[in-house]
DNA sequence: TTAATAAGTGTACATCGTACATTAACTTTC
DNA sequence: GAAAGTTAATGTACGATGTACACTTATTAA
């Protein structure tokens, strides 16, 4: 442990007692997103102690002494999942006196998409107790964890209507039929097909794929791709996503 | 049933060395904005102790082992301006193990709009210290300052054109042309004057009161007014401020 | 009175969003 | 193997909105 500051990033003349300040935990929590081209997800565990008992809970853990916050959260989230380089974003970071009854806990909450197919349950210590739970049908949830989830969820909202982040929820390879049902989940909206598509298609974000649907008792509907690169490129030109 | 892992936040059993985890200092930080009608400007202290002495900093102070971190930031932000219930809204947190040379502290970083016309420097410890600067010339700045500083702004700059925030940094009446020079400043931007007053207009969220400038040698202008209930109401109804 | 200056209004045109109708491709049923 | 069912994919017409720019109005200073 490095030496305590004689003062705060600020000033501080005005803490004699330094020692009493150094006294908190932080951890991470991370609402894990998925899609399974029917519900919107997110990954819960079930807590096996006390407190909350049996309750659903974010997975999260507290941040060793010497670990960066986000190492922290892919540590977790790769532990959990098995997988790395999926997108992780902060959301807000919760610090009231009284969220954790066991000692002063500040939780830093990150949220995080993956395709949903991509998931495979690591044989790690939590890997039983995590679940995928449809975000329509939570229960109570520990500590804050619901607070924490609402405030996830309605980021979420927001951020993939003005960036291309749904992308993340889907397979590489989708229908335009995917995409807007994800969207009408996510947002509880409806869009008419034919606007849809358009406006998707005139963003020229999307590579058309030389395939389609297959096994399919209907007219089968070609395959997309995200470009990200095409993304960057544009955004770099003023582009702004908007939907 | 296996017996169900524990996790965190703060499973003591996970962490039976859980005394080490508990070694952090919270502080708070806020990025304090303001508008004198020309220049967007910050609020920033000059430090007067080592490290960084002599750079400009960030107001800010370590969070109390008993003291919600919102209230942390209130009371800093009173201490520094003598006011209460500015515009709050807390950006990121910043974590890294190596951003605070003496101790590992993480930040809860803030950002808070007040009309500069309301602030009155406390005698405070820190008042003298205090000081508004143009936001075009800020040097450099203690600890990892300047990139809070950025995300601030970057934060402020999205924000401002998806909610009525602005007004916040404008006096209770304003003209138009003031509202329009915000933007313009603010957003780095020119917009069109016929256009922008149409398009503000037609949101409804100002009231035109019956005054107009004084001692101005042209036309005066109409002064107007933010009417928050208003913007509360039609919200409800599905509104969506946008510039 | 006139010039200067910025406030404030009007208009024409292009662009975009919206609703809805139509055609196309595939499977299943009779 | 033709017809019915289903969803993909395209087209169009209309209204709303954004954009550029010209014009009129109210005030002060000269």
């Amino acid at each position: 442990m490095p030496a305590l500051p004689d003062y705060s990033p600020v000033d501080t003349l005005n803490h004699p007692d330094i020692a009493e300040y150094f006294s908190f935990g932080i951890s991470v929590d991370c609402v894990v997103f998925g899609y399974d081209g029917k519900d919107v997800k997110v990954l819960l565990i079930e807590r096996g102690t006390d407190p909350y008992r049996g309750y659903q809970a974010i997975p999260g853990d507290l941040v060793h002494p010497r670990e960066d916050a986000v190492t922290a959260t892919q540590r977790v989230l790769r532990d959990l999942t098995g997988l790395k380089d999926v997108y992780l974003e902060q959301l807000q970071t919760f610090a009231n006196v009284n969220r954790h009854p066991l000692g002063r806990v500040a939780t830093i909450a990150y949220y995080s998409l993956l395709k949903i197919g991509d998931y495979n349950p690591r044989p790690s210590s939590w890997a039983t107790a995590a679940q995928w739970t449809p975000i329509q049908d939570l229960g109570d949830m520990a500590f804050d964890h619901k607070e924490i989830f609402n405030a996830a969820l309605e980021r979420l909202q927001t951020k993939v209507r003005q960036k291309p982040i749904g992308f993340e929820l889907l397979p590489e390879e989708f229908t335009l039929a995917d995409l807007q049902h994800l969207y009408e989940t996510l947002l509880n909206t409806e869009f008419d097909k034919a606007n849809f598509r358009k406006k998707i298609l005139a963003m020229d974000l999307l590579i058309a794929l030389d395939k389609t649907q297959k096994a399919v008792r209907h007219r089968p509907a070609r395959l997309y791709r995200f470009d990200p690169a095409r993304y960057e490129a544009l955004s770099k030109r003023g582009f702004h996503f908007e939907l």
